[in-house]
DNA sequence: TAAATTATGATTGTCATAATCAATTTTTGG
DNA sequence: CCAAAAATTGATTATGACAATCATAATTTA
């Protein structure tokens, strides 16, 4: 049995109560007076309301999430996979983005973890349909962000949609960092998705130069839908612990592989 | 003074750490045996870098914020202005919107209290440049969500931009949801900047009924840029706390005014 | 290099928390 | 509607996190 429903009116109860605070802050000794329970009681309904991802509990008492909790903790559990062998990557690619250019950003934890590292980069036009990396670079003065719109797909936190396509027919940027799902070395990138693929699509055929960045798990996995041809690669971005002949391959291929 | 160098440098690494870890969150302990530094100074920098906007303290440590935490904070505080009258406002307005509708939303802090008492109705779609809309409704399942997209302005947490007119110019929306900077009764409603004006100009133009939710204080309030004449006004949600004169004023206006 | 500023770690008192248990309330199933 | 089961509640206790304070050490400034 779950809980009974007084215990959960009570919870929305405690919500109503933090929207009404300037600062969607509550004590529990706060709490415990407005609703004459105990301490404790409070608390272990402020524990329910932590695990069902409504608010952040704080040394003395709670605050309200500002933003969408649920999603994002998923995404951050996500981008911990590889995390060391992304940073490494985002690291390095991070040099190749020069002040004062135009770079596109495609959806995807890896492009996630390197908005976070253009902080410091001067005069920086961003385009890109992440939630994730909208939220990172918003707070930014210096760089100028641009999103092209479109449905929002939770399971992905980016905006997608059949202007995606007109949208960037009518950009040139300088540069295109693009996640995957697979690389195979003499046939292209890939995505999973058809929808990520058309995106893909759209955003490398913007940019002069495109930049791949991939940990060496992706290299050879699986992967329906092919947005890039390895002609189109400018440069690949991967870390060196992929089996020998693959990265001998990759040396004499058709792109340029840089090793992190 | 400010902060010692070395002191600045230990808190970027503290980020870092965090960066690294699954949860992004870390305890107190954790980072003092991680630099072999005493518990009280990794407090004190903890505490830096809260009131810095870069963390939130939870009880025994620390968790990285994964949203941009300085904008939607002020955000927060502008929202808690006349808070009880808002959220009465939202509350009736909200039950003018029908389950399956399609709704767009302005941006602006009434509106978005709005979108979060938007939970449990069904099939509905929203159309939206404002961040933190997309935020609190991006969690929710049974709500559509699509935004125009543009350029982000910090300020505002929206986004604009020339194609604005253009995408509203392809919707056919139930309901455009409407917050504004003044509202003259004879003459019509406004905003203090052009773009948002523009803006207001285009999501009113795509939907069948206009709703504007403001309270009492907008109405005589300075604001330069009309968006919205009275006769296109379906509804006007408002708080009671205007002047007699007023409020007889607007019975007998172009348009009906629920007071909330 | 010396003085001023800042940072650090130890100590203390205060307070939040988690765990446990008995009493009470609510829900479930007949 | 009633009895049994489940869940909730508040009191108690042990743990430990926190803020304030101060003397010492390190860093920055001139």
């Amino acid at each position: 049995m779950g809980e009974s429903s007084k215990k959960l009116q009570r919870q929305d109860q405690i919500m109503q109560s933090l929207e009404f605070r300037a600062q969607m802050t509550a004590t529990v000794q706060e709490l415990a007076a407005e609703f004459s329970l105990s301490p404790a009681t409070i608390r272990r309904d402020l524990e329910k309301l932590e695990t069902k991802g409504r608010i952040v509990r704080v040394m003395g008492g709670v605050r309200l999430l500002p933003m969408y909790p649920v999603v994002a903790r998923n995404f951050a559990e996500r981008s911990s996979i590889n995390l060391s062998e992304k940073k490494r990557i985002v690291e390095k690619a991070v040099e190749y983005i020069p002040d004062n250019s135009v770079v596109i950003l495609d959806n995807g934890t890896t492009s996630w973890l390197l908005s976070k590292r253009l902080k410091g980069k001067k005069n920086l036009t961003v385009i890109t349909s992440s939630l994730p990396i909208v939220e990172t670079l918003g707070k930014d003065n210096d760089i100028r962000l641009i999103m092209p719109g479109g449905v929002f797909r939770q399971r992905n936190l980016d905006f997608t949609g059949s202007r995606i396509t007109e949208f960037f027919a009518g950009i040139c940027a300088d540069i295109a960092v693009m996640t995957c799902d697979s690389i195979l070395p003499a046939k292209g990138v890939y995505k999973i998705d058809q929808t990520s693929a058309i995106l893909g699509q759209a955003m490398t055929g913007a940019a002069r130069q495109v930049f791949v960045v991939a940990a060496h798990t992706k290299i050879g996995a699986y992967g329906t839908f092919r947005f890039l041809t390895p002609e189109k690669i400018s440069i690949l971005f991967t870390d060196s612990g992929a089996p020998h002949n693959v990265k001998e391959q990759l040396k004499t291929g058709a792109f340029k592989t840089i090793f992190c």
